[in-house]
DNA sequence: CGTTAAATTGGAAACGTTTCCAATTTGCGG
DNA sequence: CCGCAAATTGGAAACGTTTCCAATTTAACG
């Protein structure tokens, strides 16, 4: 049954465009595409009949044959979290600008999700993925994703492999900038300093605690004066917490929170505590939020290029699915600590 | 040439399924998805086979046939703001619980790249699409859009259309928000009041604006005290228009600024000129973001649930692809004003 | 002009599904 | 046990591409 209607809106396929410029479907195709072995007469003909068709091939069915999909999947454990919605949005400009898609999905760092997305994104074929685990423990779903064979890269985390060949991966140097920033804190003369970070289950976390004890080790410093707590990333679970913190005899002097919502919370018990910043208090935020550069007084920040993370691992991703030369498989990214108002030396107590 | 040692990855196919199971390619496919007119005999070997081989369908494939692809599209002009990735996220979570991936793409604004995506989406047969355009102009995209034959929501934008039939869409009711605020610092007894926020050239900007002057007309208060200021969304430039405003003769006693870097700007402005809020300056946020709950005092805002715009839409989307009922093909979502620690009533002058 | 190599072309076979259709088997009532 | 309807089954035709192969045309060269 040929199409017969205008209404009708099923679409021109590479044989109609094929009859009207009266030539094979074989030569219509590689008109289109390789354009290579084609004579002058029929790369004409076949232009004008597509554009007389408004001819658009169908990727899907092309993807069956060449068994390419032109599509990335994109797995992330909040993508609300500006965090790694930077991260998405840069990866996703790099990869479109190579013709890619991406396919994003949300974990919520649910085990079961992941698996489910993974599974998917293989049903689909995609041809490759981002994936940001939600903990670093050894997951059935990394597993698959090795053995589906479209190239993986990571996103700042530490996924066990097998033989000698880790994962392709961006990651960033947390261990340094939480050494910085203690260094930093330390010179002022701070002893007690209290490092408010959620799960040492994940890469971040434990490379910061990493770097903060590290600081204080090198700088002969009594190490009871570090203090970590572990945080879940609410609000008012960070702001108990640092209230409790802040109400010991032996108080810290010194806070480096992560991200928001734990930079909010400590803000805000500072804040009740009648703890003025930084006369009282010295604060430093892992990451660079709207919320640190804009607080009064404005916060002293370690930040990374989350722009810059994405790009990388669409860049690793886009090397592998070339295939070519492999090139390096993993990118560590320098962390930086920019100094605003909200660190001083601590008061004598 | 028959799949020969483990090593090769190639996947098992509905025909190697067939052959182990000693039925047809078309029992495989009825026992594994209708499951209907299928002998218990059948059914049972068919499942035994899949299992065995690791039999997973190719949904590309079937796509191919079935002329649909269990895939939408998620446009959005910048998924790093928390406004759209929370949106976009309380999509997806829906989305896959219907079983349907989301793309995503970040169109920056720029109408060459909303309508390469659509181009894109369209040539990926993809069933369905979510948009928020950068502009509520007439764009040749959602021409385009409409040609395509898949169903689209419009996220809280005012798209042209040509008959009666307005596009689907969830719209936030700004109009009531902006209304609300301003009637409450109307009722503080402010007279002199600037609204921030960007462009008109968008549904959010004009109903906003709408509502702004709806209140001072209602209650009668001179519309010369309605300031109404247009904002580039950047931090440094709303800041120095805030300082201009702020020491302007008459200078407006309160404050509507949208978003974060704008409330941000006006915030600064008023530290700079030395202005205590809530006593010399109310401020309200619109849009309820980490830092207007976080700041000292915390900034009353206006909220809405951006969690159930993204949900909506997904239902509604979801509605249209299962043809059912056409139900309604629009939500309005409602604005409250959450009080907080900044507003008061203006100290006389 | 004749011969051979190179370039171009048409036709058909994939890719992995679903679904139609005809053929076969099963079930049931008499 | 027969006849007929219903249920099940196998085979093949799509879906829209790309790509292989053989056949044809063009080009090149003496």
């Amino acid at each position: 049954m040929k199409p017969r209607m205008a209404e009708i809106v099923s679409r021109a396929t590479i044989r109609d465009v094929a009859r009207v410029a009266g030539v094979s479907v074989g030569s219509v195709s590689r008109a289109l595409n390789g354009g290579k072995n084609v004579s002058a007469r029929v790369a004409r003909d076949v232009a004008a009949a597509a554009e007389k068709l408004g001819y658009q091939p169908d990727l899907q069915a092309r993807s069956l044959r060449t068994r390419t999909t032109g599509m990335v999947g994109c797995l992330v454990s909040d993508l609300a979290n500006p965090l790694y919605a930077s991260i998405v949005q840069a990866a996703e400009a790099r990869l479109r600008e190579a013709g890619l898609l991406m396919i994003v999905g949300n974990t919520a760092n649910d085990p079961a999700r992941e698996r489910a997305m993974v599974a998917a994104f293989r049903s689909r074929r995609l041809d490759g993925m981002l994936v940001a685990p939600g903990s670093d423990e050894n997951d059935r779903a990394w597993r698959e994703l090795a053995a589906g064979g479209a190239p993986v890269v990571i996103l700042d985390r530490d996924i066990p492999h097998e033989e000698d060949t880790p994962w392709p991966a961006v990651l960033v140097d947390h261990r340094e900038g939480a050494r910085t920033a203690t260094r930093y804190l330390i010179g002022l003369g701070h002893r007690r300093i209290a490092l408010l970070t959620p799960g040492a289950r994940m890469r971040p976390g434990r490379e910061r605690i990493a770097g903060f004890t590290a600081a204080f080790a090198e700088a002969d410093v009594d190490p009871a004066g570090a203090l970590v707590c572990l945080q879940e990333s609410s609000m008012d679970f960070a702001q108990g917490d640092a209230l409790a913190l802040l109400r010991r005899d032996q108080r810290p002097t010194a806070i480096i929170a992560l991200g928001t919502r734990i930079l909010a919370g400590a803000l805000r018990a500072a804040r009740d505590l009648g703890l003025s910043i930084p006369a009282d208090l010295s604060v430093i935020a892992v990451g660079d939020t709207d919320l640190a550069a804009v607080h009064s007084p404005a916060i002293t920040a370690l930040r990374w290029s989350l722009e810059d993370v994405g790009r990388a691992a669409a860049e690793l991703l886009l090397q592998r699915l070339r295939g070519t030369g492999e090139g390096q498989s993993r990118a560590l990214l320098p962390v930086d600590l920019v100094l605003r108002e909200s660190c001083a030396p601590p008061t004598a107590t």
